[in-house]
DNA sequence: TTGCTGACCGACG
DNA sequence: CCGTCGGCCAGCA
């Protein structure tokens, strides 16, 4: 598969950040879209997301949510229960698909890069 | 080309 | 609180 020399830097952007997410830390699409200057649009990063899979290193995509916290991208893995259990192995509380004290444990890109 | 969809977000009523 | 709409861009029929 060959994508545009824009699609393909895009993509490289999302899985860097993605991947510098610290453990126990989580982060949101909107937040790697302004990180990147909003290009490609919010919904692309979920779309790059659905692609990740297939990227080298495994790329920690249970660590990006929606704004709210929720996990919305969880049935875009092996099982629905496996979101939620990859974050609750690195101390993130969830309930209810959402994560407990987001806002404490929320990693912002253009805060910390 | 058109129209619909999508792991989003913000604004409106 | 909930539904809807517009904007963003790529993929597919």
């Amino acid at each position: 598969m060959k994508y545009n020399q824009k699609t393909e830097n895009f993509f490289a952007d999302v899985y860097e950040v993605t991947r510098l997410i610290p453990r126990g830390r989580v982060t949101s699409y909107g937040a790697i879209v302004n990180y990147l200057g909003t290009k490609g649009g919010a919904r692309m990063v979920g779309w790059a997301m659905n692609n990740c899979h297939r990227e080298v290193p495994e790329v920690p995509a249970h660590r990006v949510v929606n704004r709210d916290g929720l996990l919305t991208g969880k049935h875009h893995f092996g099982t629905p229960e496996m979101m939620q259990q990859l974050l609750e192995s690195e101390g993130i509380k969830v309930i209810e698909d959402k994560v407990q004290d987001f806002q404490k444990l929320f990693w912002n890109p253009i805060d910390e890069l």
